[in-house]
RNA sequence: GGACCUGUAGCCUAGCCUGGACAAGGCGACAGCCUUCUAAGCUGUAAAUCCGGGGUUCGAAUCCCCGCAGGUCCA
């Protein structure tokens, strides 16, 4: 939906005013940026059908689509009226041709049951491209005022967190830079299960140990792990150890959250190396010891759905809830009261919501489908709202799924370091000195993140070294290039002579390349749209962008004697190089000058 | 036993929600392109029963049903 806030017109070029019936057919306030555009040919098309149909424009959302290459720019199918209309497609196709009139259109063609039109280019161009002048970083933003809270990435903290972890982590920090670009004030959540049995085997597993470290976090928890199977005595223990936590045993307490500490800021290390930032950690302990768990039973037993089962464990029935398990229930506690995870979770998404404005949202894997569905039911039965949830599915190994408990996985920490020496060496062999640290952490967390998060959530990954560590192709370093080879035009122009004359002259931008650049950047507005909750979009987007602008690259040549269509080809690819920008660091990339 | 997700050239992926003109990229293979703005690039060629089978539709990779395979969860 477009937001309330009116754009300030007065910036935007008098040729600008053309366009404003488009917008006027639809009741839109005047947003480009918002609106994509795409709806200017929507609404033209939506009245000349209108003319046909005999209903009123408003009411017709005609689909707009891309014709094959050399067909025209855009299309209309007339398919879906054969049936009301009892006209055939092309019939209807050819009446509708004359009756599409408008300056942005240079010609419309009845093509069998399609309308093909053909733009007006240098119009196009020339809104486009002053829009994404004038807008600069925020093109493209639904320019919302809102508040949002996420919550990604809560990793056990039980060692470094593996390539597959990284996913919601690299999803999530992604979401939380499309909300805060989109307009919304954004508040990062990190959920630290600090009070699980996975943490108490650790803390078991570094008794006696002079210094652990972080680094020495992995090996104890896959050893002890390893001890704990066919061990009872052993796993006695660790539920001991639980006990006298929750107890509130002092000393218990100090040495989990000594263990926590650690693996919580060894973690928080990684990511933030990555470039993700978090502005709350929520320790699952304190509802452990708070009232809140207490509350949150009371009113759940008030609503007449919580029982005891067979065990003596208080159960929430959620019975007509469709959850696809039987019976379907929510266990709340144990026998003795104390509450189980899924009743302090609900606590804690109370408090959530308390803070979250207008979106709530939460990263979590597939595994965890089934168990939101529940908390999803529980937090319906106390009236209250539940997060909007991204789901993904895991990173598989060669050998099979990666598991911390096992050993059996690829370090994020591995996976960074390779890439950034992958990086150096190509810097090196293309003779870059300056900067270079820099530079290899840009390109190599930007191939590591991009490889992650090309690809749709809900499809595993099967990780592959030499496919994560590409940096042709379909990669980061290809867009970052891309980006880098702008800036150099850009340099290399300043250089040359004075800019800031008058507006370039857009018609002079003819070819199919330039055109195809300018179509693609007056989509970027829905595709960031589009992208807000599913980042692969705009990820695969950016590869088309970055493609095209290396077709035009080596076709069209920007700097030359001809200053005005310098000019013309300059402003186009510094747009360009801003939607890039915006777009890569959306994905939590950065965008290098030169590399 | 039940539920959800996935299955697209040798390999990886986009498209599926909202059905439409020859199924789009990348890797790999083959053939070209650096005395012009960065070759992490560009151009071209070969390569696809869109998992299988039914159905709906003028039209299905896309929607529905039944299978098969992988992932996940529940019992």
């Amino acid at each position: 939906m477009v937001s309330e806030n009116q754009r300030d017109t007065e910036n935007y070029p008098d040729f600008m005013l053309f366009f404003r019936p488009f917008f006027a057919v639809n009741r839109f306030i005047y947003n480009p940026a918002a609106l994509g555009i795409m709806n200017e040919f929507r609404n033209v098309v939506a009245e000349a059908l209108s003319s046909v149909i005999g209903r009123p424009a408003e009411q017709l959302e005609p689909l707009i689509s891309a014709p094959p290459e050399g067909m025209g720019d855009f299309a209309f199918q007339c398919f879906s009226l054969a049936k009301e209309l009892k006209k055939s497609p092309a019939q209807i196709a050819g009446e509708l041709a004359p009756k599409i009139r408008h300056l942005a259109l240079d010609k419309v063609v009845a093509s069998g049951g399609y309308l093909n039109f053909f733009v007006n280019r240098s119009m196009m161009a020339a809104q486009v491209l002053s829009t994404v002048g004038i807008e600069k970083s925020s093109y493209g933003s639904l320019n919302v005022k809102g508040r949002a809270l996420i919550e990604h990435t809560s990793i056990n903290p039980n060692a470094s967190p593996h390539v597959g972890r990284a996913r919601n982590g690299i999803i999530g920090d992604s979401v939380s830079r499309m909300l805060r670009f989109h307009g919304y004030d954004v508040e990062v959540h990190y959920f630290v299960n600090d009070v699980g049995k996975q943490v108490a085997m650790l803390v078991l597993a570094c008794r006696g140990k002079a210094k652990v470290s972080f680094n020495d976090l992995l090996g104890e928890y896959v050893r002890i792990n390893a001890e704990l199977e066919g061990n009872p005595e052993l796993e006695a223990q660790v539920f001991s150890l639980l006990k006298q936590l929750e107890d509130g045993d002092e000393g218990v307490k100090r040495e989990f959250r000594n263990v926590v500490d650690i693996c919580v800021k060894g973690q928080s290390r990684i990511l933030s190396d990555l470039g993700m930032a978090f502005d709350h950690y929520d320790y699952e302990s304190k509802y452990l010891w708070d009232k809140s768990t207490q509350e949150v039973l009371q009113r759940l037993e008030g609503t007449g759905r919580v029982f005891a089962d067979e065990g003596g464990r208080r159960v929430l029935d959620l019975k007509g809830f469709d959850l696809p398990m039987e019976p379907p229930v929510f266990v709340l506690t144990r026998a003795d009261g104390t509450s189980l995870y899924g009743l302090r979770d609900i606590a804690y998404n109370l408090e959530k919501n308390s803070r979250a404005g207008d979106r709530n949202i939460v990263v979590l894997g597939e595994d965890h489908k089934l168990y939101f569905r529940q908390v999803s039911a529980a937090l319906s039965v106390l009236g209250e709202r539940s997060p909007e949830v991204i789901h993904y599915s895991f990173i598989l190994l060669p050998s099979g799924k990666m598991s911390t408990r096992s050993g059996n996985v690829v370090l994020l920490e591995d996976f960074m370091a390779q890439a950034v020496e992958k990086a150096r060496a190509e810097l090196v062999a293309r003779g870059k000195h300056a900067n270079i640290g820099r530079l290899s952490k840009v390109i190599g967390y930007g191939a590591l993140k991009y490889h992650v998060i090309r690809v749709s959530p809900e499809k595993n990954v099967l990780f592959d070294w030499e496919k994560a560590l590409s940096f042709e192709g379909e990669s980061a370093p290809y867009i970052q290039y891309a980006h880098a080879r702008i800036c150099s035009i850009l340099r290399k122009a300043r250089h040359g002579q004075a800019t800031g004359q008058s507006s370039p002259d857009y018609s002079l931008l003819r070819s199919d390349e330039e055109f195809q650049l300018v179509r693609l950047l007056a989509g970027f507005p829905d595709v960031a749209a589009k992208a807000l909750l599913r980042p692969h979009l705009l990820a695969n987007y950016l590869q088309g962008l970055a493609d095209c602008f290396n077709s035009f690259y080596h076709q069209c040549p920007v700097i030359s004697d001809d200053a005005h269509l310098m000019s013309a080809r300059l402003s186009l690819c510094s747009a360009v190089r801003q939607v890039l920008e915006t777009g890569l660091n959306l994905l939590g990339i950065d965008a290098p000058e030169e590399m």
